[in-house]
DNA sequence: AATTGTACCTGTCAGC
DNA sequence: TGCTGACAGGTACAAT
């Protein structure tokens, strides 16, 4: 679920909540909130809500920051507590919520609640934000100003994968998932199912503006709220309005009127205009 | 090495 | 109504 533009919108939510605040207690009705259940069913994190919760005891709240779609929040002893939403998860602040799979609660009485139906999502402590190996293998950010455009589209086009798929790897550009690029893809006229060596050097340039086009236009709406996605405060984003393709297989393309066409791309589904995108 | 498929989990929706 | 199967915004790992 959430993107880039979701998760920044969190952070800038409890960037104006959380510094300041001091942990007083923690809740961990669902251990595998912070064991990081993986796909052979076995935790891939040894930890327990009791030492999860004893890390966080007495701990200030100074930073909230974001990585792709990694969110951390940095403590007064340098150390941090990173949060992967995964496709459900939310970071809710306000009363403690019954269906909550960990609750942290600070001096004045508030709570952080980590919701997440499908139970993907994960939240570990790090000795330092940036150190964190899950952190350090991202791609550039692409709204950051280290974003070298020229090394990433040489690197694009000479990826045997097919475009959609790498748009969706992290370790090449951080922050993209399904919805962004099936919009920037669109914006672009590229077709999600050619292979990335098939790109021309003149559509580099156009990608990476339109990367940059609905990455912003999310943020300035508060992300998109298909089903689950909920900004800090429990409120839903604007930004689905504005998608052009995303979800709207079958309906008439919003420049040509071809029908748009579905399909899946390496197990992800997709959209794209066969008249609009080559 | 790089790319693709599968699994993790729950809820919803379409079709019968 | 109730069942079944497909599908959902992401990532780690296994298989090829």
């Amino acid at each position: 679920m959430p993107e880039l533009p979701e998760v920044e919108t969190v952070r800038r939510d409890l960037a104006a909540l959380l510094p300041g605040r001091t942990v007083t207690r923690v809740e961990v009705p669902d251990p595998r909130a912070v064991q990081g259940f993986g796909p052979d069913g076995r935790a891939r994190r040894r930890e327990t809500p009791a030492a999860f919760a004893a890390a966080l005891f007495g701990r200030t709240a100074r930073e909230v920051l974001r990585r792709g779609k990694y969110l951390g929040v940095r403590w007064d002893d340098g150390s941090a507590l990173l949060v992967h939403l995964r496709m459900t998860g939310q970071l809710i602040f306000g009363p403690p919520r019954p269906n909550a799979r960990a609750l942290i609660f600070f001096s004045d009485g508030s709570c952080l609640n980590f919701c997440d139906t499908r139970r993907f999502g994960e939240l570990w402590r790090a000795a330092n934000w940036s150190a964190d190996p899950s952190v350090r293998a991202l791609g550039p950010e692409p709204l950051g100003d280290g974003w070298d455009v020229a090394a990433w589209g040489r690197s694009l086009r000479r990826c045997g994968a097919r475009v959609q798929s790498a748009l969706l790897d992290q370790r090449r550009l951080a922050g993209l998932g399904n919805i962004y690029v099936t919009e920037a893809l669109f914006l672009s006229g590229v077709r999600p199912t050619r292979r990335a060596r098939t790109l021309r050097s003149a559509d580099i340039p156009v990608l990476a503006a339109n990367i940059q086009k609905v990455l912003n236009q999310g943020i300035a709406h508060r992300g998109v709220s298909f089903r689950d996605y909920r900004d800090a405060r429990g409120e839903r984003g604007r930004a689905r309005e504005k998608l052009e393709v995303y979800g709207k297989a079958g309906r008439p393309c919003p420049r040509c009127e071809t029908p748009l066409r579905g399909v899946k791309v390496n197990g992800r589904g997709t959209v794209y205009c066969p008249q609009c995108q080559k």
